[in-house]
DNA sequence: TTATTAAAAGACAAAAAGGTCTTTTAATAT
DNA sequence: ATATTAAAAGACCTTTTTGTCTTTTAATAA
């Protein structure tokens, strides 16, 4: 059951966030790797980062060292950019009701106050990168769930 | 492709309120006329009805002048209560982002930012009722997108 | 009491999402 | 060269969501 973004684009998300923690190691992890990390489908992990690298969200290298990286010259992959890749932009446009004809002009009793939902989930996707939240989740030692080494030291 | 809410959701509310608003002219609207006005495929819709029936959110009678109608003892028939029946409260707890172990104690980058949003989401689905959407749309001449009588006398 | 109306029940099917697996291609190391 | 490593490509499958349709049951009106 989906919450607010699809598996894939969670998948994807946490995915880039790791590769990019791990480039900063001067890593670069494989399929295998990613997919234990952020507790995925392996064969179904792999799938999606071979889309996002066709698009061009990520690079990757074959054979022996291989694996994913983020391209070192892009420093601004906003969250937005990846979840409209994946699922299109109907989260940020139109109702979310699903009510046909609502707008300024002539809105439905809901209009208003689903804005208010749109913007806020518009500015955290928006303002938020991927690059941003790997260094936040290392430097904070704030776990992303998917590793959970961070916070373990507590034993 | 989903926005925030399952398609089966965005029918049974619209739905829903198409029917309080009959009911506050006395009628009893049917299936065929439910479908018709919230754009909605015939069957489908007899289904989604059926199950809320059953569940208790709306009654019916069969029959010549049979059709569906809201008990006029329950004034306060939350969004969210339906939302919950279809949907499951998935949408009100946890990260939203699918992350594991994200809780005050061990939050994700996310999790602050994400909890706005959510508690955005709960306010106007635990507010808004049923009965409040069909009066608000009724009285402030306000289209719900499905029924587009109300403003369409400004030609 | 029977014809008509309309919901209830439930089988069936198409599309989308989620997931699995095999084969091919491209790197690297020996 | 060739063995090894790892991504790319793409076929295939399962589950969920969405949608369709037929048959049955219950209410009303004539």
């Amino acid at each position: 059951m989906r919450i607010v973004f699809k598996k894939e684009t969670e998948y994807a998300l946490r995915g880039m966030v790791y590769i990019q923690i791990q480039n900063l190691k001067d890593r670069r992890p494989g399929v295998a790797e990613i997919a234990h990390e952020i507790e995925a489908p392996f064969f179904y992990t792999a799938k999606i980062f071979q889309r996002l690298a066709k698009q061009g969200f990520v690079r990757s290298l074959k054979g022996k060292g291989g694996g994913f990286f983020l391209d070192p010259e892009k420093k601004d992959l906003t969250l937005k950019e990846i979840i409209i890749a994946i699922e299109g932009n109907e989260l940020f446009i139109g109702c979310g009701f699903g009510l046909k004809n609502c707008d300024e002009n002539n809105p439905c009793p809901l209009h208003q106050q689903y804005g208010l939902i749109r913007d806020e989930i518009n500015r955290l996707v928006s303002g938020e990168t991927i690059q941003s939240l790997a260094l936040s989740s290392m430097t904070k030692n704030i776990s992303l769930g998917f590793s959970r080494e961070n916070s373990e030291k507590k034993s």
